[in-house]
RNA sequence: GUGGCUGUAGUCAAGCGGUUAAGACACAGGAUUGUGGCUCCUGCAUGCGUGGGUUCAAAUCCCAUCAGCCACCCCA
């Protein structure tokens, strides 16, 4: 259909965008200050690489994908996410051999072939953050940090941070041939996508929402209980950073994210007032992915979070965000001369800095003096014959409901020095 | 991929087989000559998501399709 987006997609119109400015502001802001700068990557990439940077088993990957064959019959995808996008771009441009650790962030357009429900949209914007090049859980840390920093700036309350080790490369297959010891017995009464789990993916079964299989899994070896040294003192470590600046976290060990490429510390951060998808956040470590897409042995870690559901959850909180359109001027003409010489000073004054506005429809005095109420005009003039013949022209506070007259010449001076008044009270 | 609900102007909607498709808000114009916010008046869908079908007659019934909402799976 010609009026109406593809399913899933959506217009971010004027009214809504200010939203969007004001949290990409504070993202670049926060980044700044802890040291992030910005990675664009294409849209596209090749299939392979999500193949292998997300993982083949992934639902993301499984049935998520915008996959098509190019003119070059090349199989290109639309990203699922970015961060396999930031790990080719640092293995292909050999990133590593500069001073680590690799520190970006990235903002933009995402796309999943998903079921369209509250807080899920085929198209849907991602901020995220990577860290490539460190071990140091104080790296895990910032992470975290970071993120509940950034919800907080924004002034979200509620959120829940979860937070697990799904151990290493050495660790993982003790906890996996643990848990299928547990489960392999109660197979026949797991439902029928958790049996398939335990051959590919036994870890899977835990986060299941079915409430048999949650209560078979009861009393399964968590992850943590699992652990290898190096991993248990690392995922110590996280916890006591935490601890040391008060960030405030539950221990889920049955939190296990969705893509196949973390290890280590993994997170999610929950908020419940957005719909059945309450997730607004979440990453890990990921320390054999770049090795797995071609690089040296690195370690990496990251987080993302998703911009519609954080403009959702703010919305359902109540929390400001975004100025109304105003004028700090607008001109009234009356007559063709009067308009000619309007377009003149509107110039002006936008060159001086100020927001400013003319009649661009043709309407009545009494028409325009309404439209400039309509966006609380600070100012409005009214130029005519009148004031034409006179050389001057009429200056209206509109909140006080007074005007005077100014000679034409002094206009520009009158308004900006009004202006510095305003915001200097 | 699966299931439920919905689809009438910019928005919220009434209408539930039969003359010109309520109402509210918004928007636009006006209430004596050049002045906003309140009030009052006027205007604003040859059209009821789209395409078929049933019928003398459909926004109203049927089918398909598209879209929206919600949920499952999974995730942001």
């Amino acid at each position: 259909m010609l009026t109406a987006g593809p399913k899933g997609t959506n217009d971010i119109l004027p009214g809504e965008i200010e939203k969007w400015h004001y949290l990409e502001e504070v993202i670049r802001e926060i980044c700044r200050q802890y040291g992030y700068s910005e990675i664009r990557t294409p849209v596209f990439e090749h299939t392979e690489l999500f193949l292998r940077g997300v993982g083949d088993t992934t639902d993301v990957v499984e049935k998520e994908m915008y996959t098509f064959i190019d003119k070059g019959k090349r199989s290109i995808s639309l990203r699922p996410e970015q961060t396999a996008s930031v790990v080719r771009s640092y293995v292909e441009h050999k990133i590593y051999a500069q001073p680590q650790p690799t520190k970006v962030y990235y903002l933009g357009p995402m796309f999943r072939y998903a079921n369209v429900q509250a807080g899920r949209y085929r198209q849907f914007h991602q901020f995220g953050v990577e860290v490539l090049g460190s071990y140091d859980p104080v790296v895990d840390a910032e992470v975290i940090t970071m993120a509940m920093e950034f919800y907080h700036r924004i002034g979200l309350h509620g959120m829940e941070l979860h937070i697990n080790s799904v151990g290493c490369k050495e660790c993982r297959p003790v906890h996996r041939q643990r848990l299928l010891e547990f489960l392999n017995p109660k197979e026949k009464k797991l439902c029928h996508l958790c049996r398939s789990r335990l051959a590919k993916n036994p870890m899977r079964i835990l986060d299941c929402k079915e409430e048999q299989c949650q209560e078979l899994s009861r009393g399964a070896p968590a992850t943590a209980d699992c652990l290898c040294e190096k991993c248990a003192s690392h995922f110590a470590m996280v916890r006591k950073y935490l601890d040391d600046v008060g960030i405030q976290y539950n221990v889920n060990d049955r939190l296990v994210r969705g893509l196949d490429y973390y290890t280590n510390t993994a997170f999610e951060i929950m908020v419940s007032d957005i719909g059945a998808q309450s997730s607004i956040g979440g990453g890990g470590r990921y320390d054999g992915l770049i090795e797995e897409v071609g690089g040296p042995p690195t370690p990496g870690i990251g987080y993302a979070l998703g911009l519609e559901r954080i403009i959702a959850a703010m919305e359902r909180q109540g929390l400001e965000f975004a100025k109304d359109r105003t004028f700090d001027v607008f001109v009234a003409a009356l007559g063709e001369k009067a308009r000619e010489q309007a377009f003149k000073l509107v110039l002006d004054f936008r060159r001086a800095g100020l927001v400013a506005e003319m009649d661009l429809m043709g309407r009545s005095l009494k028409a325009q003096m309404k439209f400039a109420d309509r966006f609380n005009s600070g100012f409005t003039l009214i130029l005519g014959d009148e004031e034409l013949a006179k050389g001057v022209i009429v200056v209206r506070n509109m909140a006080a409901g007074e005007q005077t007259e100014i000679p034409l010449g002094g206009i520009l001076d009158y308004l900006t020095k009004q202006k510095r008044r305003n915001s200097s009270t």
